[in-house]
DNA sequence: AGTTCCCGCCACTAC
DNA sequence: GTAGTGGCGGGAACT
């Protein structure tokens, strides 16, 4: 309703945000809303005038990647616990439908776990690994055809989760719903509860989160750790299926693999030979051995091209063609505030994470909560130098959200400034990082 | 023209 | 009954 000229608002927040900064504590409300209020550019059927909107609609600004970064931004703090669907659509701009498909995914790896009606918890970048391993070791004992777990028979089927339409009353057919959070306060997970397939469990098949989960998991047992979404689509829906249940399930594809993207752990290349978009996985299993542990991949040794579009290949993210947004929001000067404490938990953060590296084998971006909590770690020690550094390279690597609002960007900024302040004092205590993470990596922030 | 994917309707589920 | 969830597919932005 309250049409708002979006330069007006981009003003007052990038205002409300600089005086945030000051006290070094944003106010995430603040310095997330961006919304323009959508020019929808007419309903089905509406007549006529779609060109007739003055203010070009970009669709990249609206993006599922784009809120998710956001939302990580937003959330991703030692000072955040829990989460309100509420809240987070309030602060971030959107509509609340929009915030499910981000906390779907988001819950799926690991990040959030659902902790209560219109409740989430932020467990963060830690709870990825153990996530992955769990899903690793449920998709490599489904692919050996090992006895899988009784409650996992039916996540292998999932494989072809559509084939299942019309049995909505089979007796047998106990599906168990794999978000991990549900059992936390689903009532259908009550020991009592009769062991039937219900609608419900049906709905959750087609869930985003489990379709988030097989699409990892293909991934996760794949020799290949490229795909394209139609192959995805196949490989999940099994044969004889419809073109429309093949173009609906590719779209909720492309739904998963932005939100997967803006995290990093996939991105969207063009392979080579066929220059058909695909996404390569960026959070690949470790080496066969530490079998469980995960770490970030190398980036891509250049046979495939990574496509512009991808989330956090591209800093700002805005077409500057289409888009109509003020692409002359300037950059504002860079805050020249000391940060005492955020460049603390930058050191702290990238520090532990050094340590944790050298147990687990999973690094995570320059933005880990601090007070993270601890990963079991595997007995898998021993990474060899060049593995660490390629992880160190990862780190720069693996968490670079688009900012497309001038407050997230200065935000970002900051935290950059404050990670290439502790780079160069923490270079020089150490030749390897010297030789192996060079201002270039830096320099990618930028 | 084909691909990508935002948007919001509306069925379903939870309270 | 109301509010919370989220599948789904139309169709516009984008390539």
């Amino acid at each position: 309703m309250s049409m708002s000229s979006s330069s007006v608002a981009e003003v007052a927040v990038a205002a409300a945000a600089a005086a945030a900064m000051e006290s070094a504590l944003p106010p995430p409300q603040l310095l997330l809303q961006q919304e323009e209020a959508p020019p929808r550019p007419m309903p089905a059927g509406g007549g006529g005038g779609a060109k007739s909107r003055h203010h070009a609609y970009s669709r990249k600004e609206k993006s599922l990647g784009l809120l998710c970064s956001n939302f990580v931004v937003l959330y991703n703090r030692d000072d955040v616990e829990s989460i309100g669907l509420d809240e987070a659509a309030k602060s971030l701009g959107v509509e609340r439908r929009r915030i499910y498909d981000i906390v779907n995914v988001l819950e799926s790896v690991g990040i959030l776990v659902r902790k209560a009606k219109n409740r989430y918890t932020w467990i963060g970048f830690d709870g990825v690994p153990m996530a992955l391993r769990e899903l690793k070791e449920r998709a490599l004992r489904e692919k050996s055809g090992l006895a899988p777990l009784q409650t996992e028979q039916q996540s292998a089927s999932t494989m072809s989760d559509d084939e299942d339409d019309d049995k909505l009353g089979n007796p047998d057919g106990d599906i168990e719903n794999e978000k991990l959070s549900q059992t936390v306060d689903n009532p259908s997970d009550k020991p009592g509860a009769p062991r039937c397939r219900l609608r419900s469990d049906h709905r959750k098949e087609k869930s985003l989160g489990l379709l988030t989960q097989n699409f990892v998991k293909l991934f996760l047992t794949m020799e290949v750790d490229t795909i394209s979404l139609d192959e995805a689509a196949k490989l999940l829906l099994g044969e004889g299926h419809e073109e429309t249940n093949m173009r609906t399930k590719v779209r909720r594809l492309y739904d998963i693999a932005n939100v997967l993207s803006s995290l990093n752990l996939i991105e969207k290349i063009q392979q080579e030979d066929t220059r058909k978009p695909a996404f390569r996985w960026l959070g690949r299993a470790a080496k066969p051995n530490a079998e469980n542990a995960v770490t970030i991949a190398v980036p891509p040794p250049g046979k495939t091209v990574p496509n512009k579009r991808a989330f956090g290949n591209d800093i700002s993210n805005i077409n500057m063609h289409r888009s109509n947004l003020d692409s002359n929001i300037q950059k504002k000067p860079k805050l020249a505030q000391s940060g005492g404490d955020i460049l603390k938990n930058c050191k702290l953060t990238v520090q532990s994470r050094l340590e944790q590296s050298k147990k687990s084998g999973f690094v995570y971006g320059p933005f880990h909560p601090a007070g993270a909590r601890k990963q079991e770690l595997d007995g898998g020690n021993k990474p060899e130098q060049r593995e660490r550094a390629e992880d160190w390279e990862s780190i720069s690597a693996s968490f670079r959200p688009q900012y497309q609002n001038q407050a997230l960007g200065d935000l970002f900024a900051h935290y950059v400034e404050a990670w290439k302040t502790w780079y160069s004092e923490f270079a020089q205590g150490s030749n390897l990082m010297q030789q192996h993470f060079g201002q270039s990596v830096v320099n990618h922030f930028l």
